[in-house]
DNA sequence: ACATCCACCTGCTCGC
DNA sequence: TGCGAGCAGGTGGATG
């Protein structure tokens, strides 16, 4: 379940049925699962064997587990990636990649991944919500995240020369931001994807971070977004997200605002949705390169 | 440093 | 029925 939303279902899901247990065992079905972890499978079984599960934090699409050994639990879902919780006896699937067994007997914790995008990894890590993990330093905070600084992320934003779909996209700027909810944002406030971020009036870049925090908001009420078995929460159950919609997926379909058939672009290798009337592309951009800009800045 | 692109995977759907 | 092409919600590392 893989943006900011599924994956804030995931973690309410761990504290839920995983906080305070104490894990037994330890089954590294998978090898790709585990790639970021240096050490290979059995290492990775013995680091975690033994140890009690003390949170489950979130920052944009990571999730990590600090653990009572000073370690932390670290995962990412990836394209595909579904942490389950699975009574001992279910039977294996054919994507199970990881089972992680508990002392008390109680369910697992099942890493299920079609594409092996995803995966786990273990790494030392503070308690706290805001002890990020070293591999995570390049993540910014996301729009939930109670100590995100909208000033600081415009003012970044701004300073790129790119296009506004991408930069939302590029999780140092601002984590938690997927192909869906990037989508559904822009269309809120009547943004093409395309529009160049050193262009975007600071309130309308405001309005845009408001649509992002709403949208989120929103889905996450509604246990995420789910087409199919694929995005699912920690019992294996669908949020109802997708019925909301406004762009993501609707090529051909009405614009709910205006009527207009909504359309849909190749965007480095997926696609986006917009309302050609309601979002209109830009303008093809001359030519400028950051050295004439600095010439320009350079010049009063 | 910054921007862009592609490899990394499996499985499903579509058109021939 | 088979087969190739295209598509899918993400990311890091290579390249410019």
């Amino acid at each position: 379940m893989p943006e900011l939303p599924e994956v804030e279902v995931v973690r309410a899901g761990l504290v839920r049925w995983v906080v305070g247990r104490e894990i037994g065992s330890v089954t590294v079905g998978h090898a790709r699962a585990i790639r970021r972890f240096p050490g290979g499978p059995r290492e990775f079984e013995a680091a975690l064997t033994g140890r009690t599960v003390r949170a489950a934090h979130r920052r944009g699409k990571y999730l990590w587990l600090p653990l009572s050994d000073g370690q932390v639990l670290l995962g990412h879902l990836g394209m595909s990636g579904q942490l389950l919780v699975a009574a001992p006896d279910t039977p294996a699937g054919r994507h199970l990649r990881i089972v992680i067994g508990f002392s008390d007997g109680g369910p697992d914790l099942r890493f299920v991944d079609q594409r092996t995008f995803g995966g786990l990894s273990v790494e030392p890590g503070g308690d706290g919500p805001d002890q990020l993990p070293a591999s995570l330093a390049h993540i910014a905070r996301d729009p939930l995240d109670p100590q995100f600084e909208e000033t600081v992320f415009i003012s970044r934003l701004r300073r790129r020369r790119t296009e506004i779909k991408r930069a939302l996209l590029d999780q140092s700027l601002i984590s938690g931001v997927g192909n869906i909810y990037a989508d559904e944002a822009l269309w809120r406030v009547g943004l093409h994807g395309g529009r160049p971020t050193d262009r975007l009036p600071v309130a309308k870049a405001s309005e845009l971070v408001a649509a992002i925090r709403d949208v989120m908001i929103e889905a996450l009420a509604q246990g995420g977004t789910s087409f199919d078995s694929l995005y699912v929460d920690v019992n294996g159950d669908s949020g109802y997200f997708s019925r909301s919609l406004n762009a993501y997926g609707r090529g051909d379909q009405p614009c709910p605002r205006c009527g207009a058939p909504m359309r849909r672009e190749p965007f480095m290798n997926r696609s986006s949705f917009s309302c050609p009337v309601c979002q209109p592309r830009p303008r093809k951009r001359a030519v400028t390169t950051r050295h004439t800009n600095d010439l320009r800045q350079a010049c009063p």
